[in-house]
DNA sequence: GTAATTTGACCCAG
DNA sequence: CTGGGTCAAATTAC
């Protein structure tokens, strides 16, 4: 833990820092609208994926007494891409192109950790599933399965999911969202939140409340395509000092994503009470940018794969070397 | 009894 | 043709 520590930092620095570098764009280019819904939301992608990279590596840090990998190594294993953004079947098919299957439904991940002493409670999106297949899948050493929205012939939510756990974490399961649920909204109500019997889910304990911090920040993150307040939601934004980043930060991606989708969701906030849940997802899904065309989600997507590595938008800012000692100051006031 | 899951068959894009 | 995704009958759970 100590050998590699100071790439670690380093490491998560850059990201985070990239982060709120990106931020800035974001914010100049919203308090000036000079730039086009799409480059704004390249940039949003753009925070998203540092964070989730940060997070991974913070993830990595906090267990990596029981791992023998490297960082670097692991790093490597990551089809140059943050966690967030990759495809599943890179690691395995990289060459087949998932994003194309029959409906070309709006698509994103989430990587789901469960924690290998709470019976495997996670993933409790507040949605209730249904499963309708299984499929073991080539090269994989786990089947992978299939759920759709359970009011799928009530209230035609088209909304599915697959779920299928990783090779090379166990605990790690990668959730592939397809199509945006609609079942609440005709309802006019939040999703039941019923308990869901999965293949990694099975208890039905619903996860303890949001702590105060996590409402607050939940409250003051609001980010409206009409509304130029992304700049609120970062002035907002500070870590605590506590250990609650994974859940915070988890949270952070997904509520943008939400936000950004116009699709509420009560309380994914991760269920997972140690914190060793992480959540990314792509935020493509909004109907608020303007629609995209179903090729225009599988350019981004795809071109998703790289955001942080290879940025896919030329800016013109530079990642300056600021206050990055080894002891980055997370819960800054002035963040950003 | 209904609802959810399992699982082999079928469909279809590549 | 192959493999991933879906269907639907059978089975299991509630």
């Amino acid at each position: 833990m100590e050998t590699s520590s100071e790439f670690e930092k380093s490491t998560i620095a850059s990201e985070l820092i990239q982060g709120m570098e990106v931020a800035k764009q974001l914010k100049f280019h919203l308090t000036t609208a000079s730039s086009s819904p799409e480059n704004l939301l390249t940039l949003l992608q753009k925070i998203l994926s540092s964070y989730d990279t940060a997070l991974l590596l913070l993830n990595w840090t906090e267990s990596s007494a029981g791992q023998p990998q490297t960082l670097p190594a692991m790093l490597a294993q990551l089809p140059e891409s943050p966690i967030s953004t990759y495809e599943s079947g890179d690691f395995k098919d990289h060459h087949r192109d998932v994003s194309k299957k029959r409906k070309a439904l709006p698509t994103w991940k989430d990587h789901v950790r469960i924690s290998s002493d709470n019976g495997g409670e996670n993933s409790a999106d507040g949605y209730s599933w249904r499963k309708y297949g299984q499929k073991d899948i080539l090269g994989a050493a786990h089947p992978r399965s299939y759920y759709r929205c359970t009011y799928r012939k009530t209230r035609s939510c088209q909304a599915t999911k697959q779920v299928q756990r990783s090779d090379n974490d166990s605990a790690i399961f990668e959730i592939t969202y397809k199509g945006k649920h609609t079942c609440h909204k005709a309802g006019n109500s939040v999703p039941p939140a019923k308990p869901v019997k999965q293949e990694q889910n099975r208890s039905d304990h619903r996860p303890q409340p949001p702590n105060e911090a996590l409402i607050n920040f939940r409250a003051n993150l609001r980010v409206k395509t009409d509304d130029c307040r992304i700049h609120e939601a970062a002035d907002s934004f500070s870590f605590p000092s506590g250990m609650e980043y994974n859940s915070q930060l988890s949270s952070f991606s997904q509520l943008v994503n939400e936000d950004l989708m116009g699709t509420f969701s009560p309380s994914f906030i991760s269920p997972d009470t140690t914190g060793s849940s992480y959540f990314s997802v792509s935020p493509y899904q909004m109907n608020s940018f303007g629609q995209l065309s179903d090729s225009d989600y599988t350019e981004i997507i795809s071109a998703n794969t790289s955001t942080t590595t290879s940025p896919i938008l030329d800016l013109d800012f530079q990642i300056d070397e600021v206050n990055l000692d080894s002891n980055f100051p997370f819960d800054m006031p002035g963040f950003f």
